[in-house]
DNA sequence: CTCCAGGGATGAT
DNA sequence: ATCATCCATGGA
């Protein structure tokens, strides 16, 4: 099937740090919509895929974002102004609840290339099996079927300290303790607080949550790439600048699309070829 | 080899 | 409330 895409970057969207799963297959990519395997190819502006529907590939990837708006939300300065060009047709997608929470635990202190292949782990030896143009598209392996695992599975597929953390949190969600689909009527406040109550849930994972699975566009993450942007672009040589000051900054300052800007600021840092560590020319 | 990563939990100031 | 330390693993 095929659906129009203007305005849409798909490899740049799935390489951008927000989705760990999806792989190159021939000219498109092969991977999972929730328990579904799905193949996506970009041609132009038209999107081609297989195994769901065109509205589950319209919301999965956003395709409803106005992101014209979205981008002339953002404040007028050079970093964020930088950021956006090399970022053109990024979208904030829409993830699974699950999958999203679950892949965030597994994230702390890890190189998204490492991300990736604990995703892979966990797909390939509990996930449900798929295959897509010749490649292999696993699903995420649901709450139930991870909280029936023991913690060693889980080290097995090199989680390391956090095997406990996905072990306690599924078996919150399993057991309808955490309703994260319900949760979903909550306000931006509740939802962070509800989202830090679960094992290995902090403030940084809990708005990659929100702003991923649960569309609350306004969520900031901060972690060690951004704090970088933020010290060197916005606080430029002021030595104690605290967390604190900065997560005040950021709610304030971006405004209601921050998880935009956000997103674009860490893709531009970690793609866009400026070395971390040293100084801009 | 060393360095560091889309952090969180805990205990000490 | 803020700061320091430890946690486990492998890519770069």
């Amino acid at each position: 099937m095929e659906l129009e895409a203007p305005d849409f970057d798909l490899s740049r969207t799935l390489d951008s740090g927000q989705v760990f799963h999806w792989e190159k297959c021939g000219d498109g990519f092969a991977g999972a919509i929730g328990p579904r395997g799905v193949f996506v190819e970009q041609r132009g502006k038209r999107l081609r895929f297989s195994g769901v529907t065109a509205e589950t590939i319209t919301s999965y990837f956003a395709l409803d974002h106005q992101l014209a708006k979205i981008c002339r939300s953002f404040p007028d300065d050079p970093a964020l102004t930088a950021a956006r060009d090399f970022c053109q047709g990024l979208r904030i997608i829409r993830q699974p609840r699950w999958e999203c929470l679950a892949t965030f635990i597994t994230s702390s202190m890890k190189q998204v290339a490492h991300i990736r292949q604990i995703s892979r782990a966990l797909r390939t030896r509990y996930g449900q099996r798929h295959r897509v143009k010749e490649c292999a598209a696993p699903s995420f392996p649901t709450p139930s079927r991870v909280a029936k695992l023991t913690e060693p599975d889980l080290r097995a597929c090199a989680l390391g300290y956090r095997a406990k953390n996905l072990l306690a949190t599924a078996r919150l969600v399993a057991s309808g303790d955490a309703d994260l689909e319900q949760w979903s009527t909550l306000s931006e406040e509740t939802l962070r607080a509800r989202l830090c109550e679960l094992p290995g849930v902090g403030a940084k994972v809990a708005n990659c949550v929100m702003l991923f699975a649960y569309e609350r566009l306004r969520a900031f993450p901060i972690d060690v790439w951004i704090e970088r942007v933020l010290r060197q672009k916005y606080f430029p040589n002021q030595q104690k600048v605290t967390a604190t000051q900065l997560r005040a900054f950021c709610e304030t300052y971006f405004g209601e699309h921050g998880g935009y800007a956000q997103q674009y600021l860490f893709h531009h840092a970690r793609k866009g070829g400026a070395t971390p560590g040293t100084a801009a020319p």
